[in-house]
DNA sequence: GTCTATATACGGATAGAC
DNA sequence: GTCTATCCGTATATAGAC
C-alpha cells in the first residue's frame, strides 16, 4: 500500500467515497428543500451530513453547485414513474385513472412538492434548472399521454384533435384545487378521499368532452 | 404654529405623512416582489423609496410586518376583480369567457405571478397570508362562478350538480399548462394568443361535461 | 481529504444628533 | 420624524494543521 497517491486512495477507496458524497447530497438535499435556497446554510448540511463544511468544498464548487447537483438528481429520480409511458391494455376510463393516480402521487407527495416550491422560488437565479423540471416532469407527463390519446383517436375510441393539448388539460384538471392549497401548505398532507375525488372527476371531465358523439 | 406638538404637526402633514408611508409602501412592495422576502434588504427599500432606513422603522415595527403589510394590501388591490359578482345577463358560453378572462388578466400578468411566487416561497414563514390570499383569490372567484353555476343549474341550462367543485374544475381547466409555465418563469409575458386558446378550451370542455343530456 | 479556526462581507436593528 | 453611524449575528468561503 505504501507509496500510493492521494488519487489511487481514493480509487480504491471509491466505495466509501462515494457515500460520502452521497451521504452529502443527501444531506444537501433535506436542508435545501426544507429551508430554500435562501435560508439553508452550508454549515447546516456539513452537520446534517455529519462531515466539515470544509469537506462539502472538496466536493462541490460552492452552494450554487450543490444546489444544482441536488435539484438535478432529484429530478431525475422522483420524476421517474411520470416518465414512464402508458400501460395500454386496458380501457380508457381505467388507464387513465391509472395514469392520474400515479402522477398525483408524485407531484402532491411532500418531496414532489418541496421540489416544486423551492425551484418557483428560484427560478429566477436558476432558470435552467425549471426548465430542466419542466421537461422531465410536466411536459414529458403530458407528452406520454398524448401518445395514448393519439392511439385512443385512431382507433376510434375517444375524439382527439389535438392530443398533446387535450394531455395538458387533462393534468390542468387533474390538479385542481388541490395542487394550489398544496403549493400554499394549505393542507400539510395529502388526504386520499380527495385524491380519489380529484381522479374520478378528471377523467369523467375529460371522457366527457372528447366522447365519440 | 408655535408650541405644537410633533403628533399635532404629524396630524397636521397627514397628507404629506401619508404619502410617505406609501412611498416606502411602494417601493416595499417593488423590492419584495421582486428578490423575494430573503434576498430582499431593508437597505434596498430605503434606498428605492428614498428615505433612511430609520424612517422605515418608524412606520412599520420591522422586516416581518413590513412584508405583511405589503402583501396583504397587494391581495386587497389585485385580486378585488376577481372577487367581483358574475355579469348574469348573458349566455354561459359568453358570461364564462367573460369571467375566464378576467380572471387569467390578474392571474398570470406579472404582478400576480410574483405575489403568487412569493407567497409560495414563504408560506411555511408566513401561514397566515397564505391562506388570506387563498381566501380572497381562488376560492372567492370559486364561490363567485358557483353562485352562478347554481343559478344555471335550476333554469334548466346546464347540469351542476356541485356548483363549487364544477366552478374549482373550471379555474383549474383554465390554468392549465400556462399557469405552470408561468409560474417556472419560462415564458416572460403570457402570449395573448395562448390565453385565448385556454379560455376556448375551457368553456368548451366544461361546457361539454355539464351539458343537458 | 478532513478537521479547526478565521477572513470578509452583509443585513437587521438600534443609538444619538438635529 | 428623520438622518448618519454603528452594533451584532450570521453566512460563504478560505487558510493551515494533520
Amino acid at each position: 500500500m505504501a507509496g500510493k497517491s492521494t488519487a489511487a486512495k481514493h480509487r480504491a477507496q471509491n466505495g466509501a467515497a462515494r457515500s460520502k458524497r452521497d451521504s452529502i447530497l443527501d444531506a444537501a438535499t433535506r436542508v435545501f428543500l426544507d429551508c430554500g435556497y435562501g435560508d439553508a446554510s452550508m454549515d447546516a448540511v456539513a452537520r446534517e451530513a455529519g462531515v466539515a463544511k470544509q469537506t462539502i468544498y472538496s466536493y462541490f464548487d460552492g452552494k450554487d453547485a450543490l444546489f444544482e447537483a441536488i435539484v438535478r438528481d432529484k429530478c431525475d429520480r422522483l420524476l421517474e414513474p411520470i416518465g414512464m409511458p402508458e400501460a395500454r391494455g386496458n380501457d380508457p376510463e381505467t388507464a387513465l385513472a391509472r395514469t392520474a393516480r400515479r402522477f398525483l402521487d408524485v407531484v402532491l407527495a411532500p418531496e414532489g412538492m418541496a421540489l416544486f416550491r423551492t425551484l418557483v422560488a428560484e427560478c429566477g437565479r436558476f432558470p435552467n434548472l425549471a426548465e430542466a423540471f419542466y421537461r422531465s416532469g410536466p411536459l414529458l407527463a403530458a407528452a406520454n399521454l398524448a401518445d395514448y390519446l393519439a392511439e385512443l383517436d385512431g382507433k376510434g375510441i375517444l375524439k382527439v384533435d389535438d392530443p398533446l393539448r387535450a394531455a395538458r388539460l387533462f393534468f390542468a384538471l387533474l390538479r385542481g384545487d388541490l395542487y394550489i392549497r398544496r403549493l400554499l401548505d394549505l393542507d400539510s398532507e395529502p388526504d386520499p378521499a380527495d385524491v380519489e375525488r380529484a381522479v374520478a372527476d378528471a377523467v369523467r371531465v375529460f371522457l366527457a368532452a372528447h366522447a365519440r358523439r
